[in-house]
DNA sequence: TTGTATGCGTTATCAG
DNA sequence: CTGATAACGCATACAA
């Protein structure tokens, strides 16, 4: 395996000066020729590990993930991991499965382990960054905003539900139930409110009962739809906060052989009929889904460019460590979007 | 931050000393309790970073895997990190997109940035692993079988098609077509001879324009029923070599206006009615599918299960280069699967 | 601009 | 069994 002082000899100059024309310093440009031949005549590729103790960070970011196996992450993965290669870092995908306390390990490996940077979808409300923003590390949060001043990309959550709301209302549905996330989670309130807003935009208010709360994945989805076919009242029309619940939703109708539907009855006057057809209306997408969706309201989004905005994020951070921060919120896509 | 000498000094001991107890060398009982007491006063936590350019080899595993966005393959990356994780590895996941130009790239990271090892499943049957194995890194490969003497770990796949196909042709389907991935694609190729085998053993020649080569997404599945739909004589039923091949069947179906049966017409005489119902049988689960799929013939693999053993290899020959090389195959699950 | 020499934090060698 | 010290490979302060 070559090294720097191989590389040295080659070219006939000092290990400084290798490493000068590998890092852009200024350099005589014959000498810089003659390093460069050299490097490609040994194949000749710096070992991380050595310049990663002497710059005291490596060149690796972790990304820190509630759930790996939800496809919006996967495709967050994607973004971030295109922006980083190509910048040189390697990307650790680390799962906390949504536990603070997988989460506070995780971010004490990439502390220990000098890390050049952490992106980060935080479990709770708190995720502790300090350690790392201490040592003055780069860290950007995504799609979950946290209070403090940190980089941040996230969606407007809030216009999400209220937009997908609006559209089940278009639609004719009028008596809309939210099934949404955890209590702590920060998304899911947000786009409950969105939810609760686009209601009463139309004189209605947001009915209590039909606001439920399930976990972020699919037995979420299932359970609640499965809550509120069992009201005295359900509702004619259902929204979910995110993909997995979507899934959820329409298995448990499935399952329950109750009809989706792209259109409400429409006439204010009746309430819905019990076991009849339901609209559904989702916040994301459904990348697996094995029929046609042409009656579900998706509302889309975009987390691979929330991964690459993310990723930029950070490099830029990585470059200018004393730049202002800055939190960004994605628009929601413009279209009117019925899949 | 704590390095090794504040724990030495606080012991009142050598840093050699330190570094014994901490890798478990034997060390006098009481000099051990102090450095343990004075690691645990300090909080030291060794840098990994110069331990892993002391040693010559870093505590982070590569996993090559061809489509990081099939839930498969994040199953499969779930085991492996529960395995490694515990034994103090990280994990890099690296996605080639079933390119092996982007998976000989990754190869030369993992082998220029002294990584531990690499588990892969492989792009192409003969991924560039002999840098790695000539440095003595340990590798194992996963799910695709490889012509060469290194650990491995795949399914049964000929097997895998066998049932299937059986599990068709005893629900009464008698013209039955095969979905396979593409011919370089070792799986691929394994399964699609379970079929055929499977056939035979009816005493029916397994039909060559029944036999397609898709991709292994849900375009490649979608697109190849409906070539298949449109056959002078069409199946009646479809066997999906995988997971997303039948998510795209499943898709295809639905948008043609196809039923979905569990059982074939089961008598011997006639052939499929065109635009009428068809059997489908899937290698693999169906994550995210958005309704029933009691129709579907499943023979539910177990990914997760295949990253754990794949990562006890690597562990194993982590610690035992020396050990022969083994290659494992995962029986097929014992229970008939009808989801 | 270029070279020399030192240090990053840990582990391994070697002498005691 | 323990301690002093060299070495892993690279980047930079300093001197030239």
């Amino acid at each position: 395996m070559a090294r720097i002082v191989d590389v040295a000899r080659e070219a006939g100059v000092s290990t400084a000066t290798v490493s000068r024309v590998l890092n852009g310093k200024d350099v005589n440009r014959e000498l810089a020729a003659k390093v460069r031949s050299a490097v490609e005549n040994l194949g000749y590729i710096p070992d991380r590990t050595a310049r990663s103790l002497r710059r005291g960070a490596s060149d690796v970011v972790a990304l820190v993930l509630p759930d790996i196996e939800n496809p919006f992450f996967t495709a967050v993965a994607r973004g971030v991991e295109d922006v980083l290669h190509g910048a040189g870092y390697s990307v650790v995908l680390c799962n906390t499965d949504d536990d603070p306390g997988k989460e506070g390990r995780y971010l004490g490996v990439a502390e220990h382990e000098n890390m050049a940077g952490v992106l980060i979808a935080p479990a709770s409300g708190q995720p502790q960054l300090d350690a790392l923003l201490d040592r003055g590390r780069a860290v950007v949060v995504l799609d979950r905003q946290v209070e403090r001043p940190v980089d941040q990309v996230a969606f407007d959550n809030q216009a999400l539900g209220e937009r997908c709301a609006r559209e089940l209302l278009a639609s004719g549905f009028h008596r809309i139930a939210c099934i949404t996330g955890p209590v702590g989670t920060r998304t899911a309130i947000e786009r409950a409110s969105g939810w609760s807003r686009a209601l009463g935009a139309v004189g209605v208010d947001a009915p209590e009962d039909l606001l439920v709360h399930a976990n972020f994945r699919v037995d979420g989805g299932y359970e609640a739809l499965a809550h509120l076919l069992d009201l005295p009242e359900p509702p004619d029309a259902v929204l979910a906060t995110n993909n997995l619940v979507g899934v959820g939703v329409l298995r448990a109708l499935a399952d329950s052989h109750v009809a989706l539907t792209g259109h409400g009855r429409g006439d204010s006057a009746g309430a819905p009929v019990p076991g009849g057809a339901v609209g559904v209306g989702i916040i994301g997408d459904l990348p697996f889904a094995t029929s046609r969706t042409t009656d579900v309201h998706l509302v889309p989004l975009n987390p691979r460019a929330l991964g690459t905005t993310a990723a930029q994020l950070l490099l830029e951070r990585l470059t200018d460590p004393g730049s202002p921060v800055r939190s960004i919120v994605q628009t929601v896509a413009p279209v009117g979007a019925r899949h």
